[in-house]
DNA sequence: CCTAAACTCTGTAGTTCCTACAGGCTCAAG
DNA sequence: CTTGAGCCTGTAGGAACTACAGAGTTTAGG
């Protein structure tokens, strides 16, 4: 099926979702907070997308993917905007992303292997009694 | 005078908060919500607290330490407040957060290891171009 | 005894990143 | 003409807090 009927040159919102895989919803979003750019609209109100739209979002999405804040995302954006972003304060704000991502694993780490210890005491069995629960009432700083 | 009015064996908001070290409001919250109980009143209506709240806030926080979230850690307490938990039912919880905490993990080490290669091909120069924003442009799915 | 600081109470709003309605239009096809 | 898909707006919800406003109470110091 064609998807019929389009201002000649525009996409509507639900073509911009469908090419981008971005949620409905989530465009109009970006929009109101900036991320987007507000589009042109048509006679009728609608929001009229064009190619721009669509890579501009496609960069939004593979940014956040990397686990960029919105705000992160902003700045870059910004940079490439004022065309005038140089490779130094790019790598600036990927550096300290990815410090932060590095900083998250480890956090997750720790977690990982106190809880996997812990869990590997349990008995498993049908006990009222627990080696979580017994960690988690432990009143020293084992933690 | 030390004995007046003071519930002698009764602490207040704040006392609870530096005995736990949990923020002044999100006691407040985690009582809202249920995962901690409503504590007594005095007569001026001030929260009355005793050790109970202190160990069972401790028990929250090493918790949330832990990565469970609020709805994993009020499980927890309900199977504990039965008093029929088995090691079984807390070993479910626990392991299928494990299992979360796990997927996380890998996410970000995938996050991680992109950002560094690409991170890597900055020149880091003055110069107009570079590797992340390339990357964030490339219209393949190169993911 | 008075005052000022410290603490309490309540409700509500802001944070992040969306997602999902509700209520009402418009548009194109069958 | 009717149906269904799509559009518009604003607003609420969810996680897990955090922070304020505005008002009352208690306590320590002078």
């Amino acid at each position: 099926m064609e998807q019929g009927h389009k201002p000649v040159n525009g996409l509507r919102r639900i073509d911009l979702s469908r090419r981008t895989g971005c949620n409905l919803e989530t465009i109009r979003y970006y929009e109101k907070i900036g991320v987007m750019p507000e589009p042109p609209r048509g006679a009728n109100g609608y929001r009229c997308y064009d190619a721009r739209h669509v890579s501009r979002l496609n960069f939004v999405m593979r940014a956040r993917k990397l686990g960029f804040s919105l705000n992160e995302v902003r700045d870059l954006l910004t940079l490439v905007d004022r065309g005038m972003h140089t490779c130094a304060e790019v790598e600036n704000v990927a550096t300290h992303h990815l410090e932060h991502v590095r900083s998250r694993i480890d956090d997750l780490r720790r977690i990982e292997s106190e809880l996997s210890r812990t869990v590997a005491n349990c008995s498993g069995d049908q006990v009222p009694d627990c080696a979580v629960i017994d960690a988690l009432n432990a009143s020293g700083s084992q933690a």
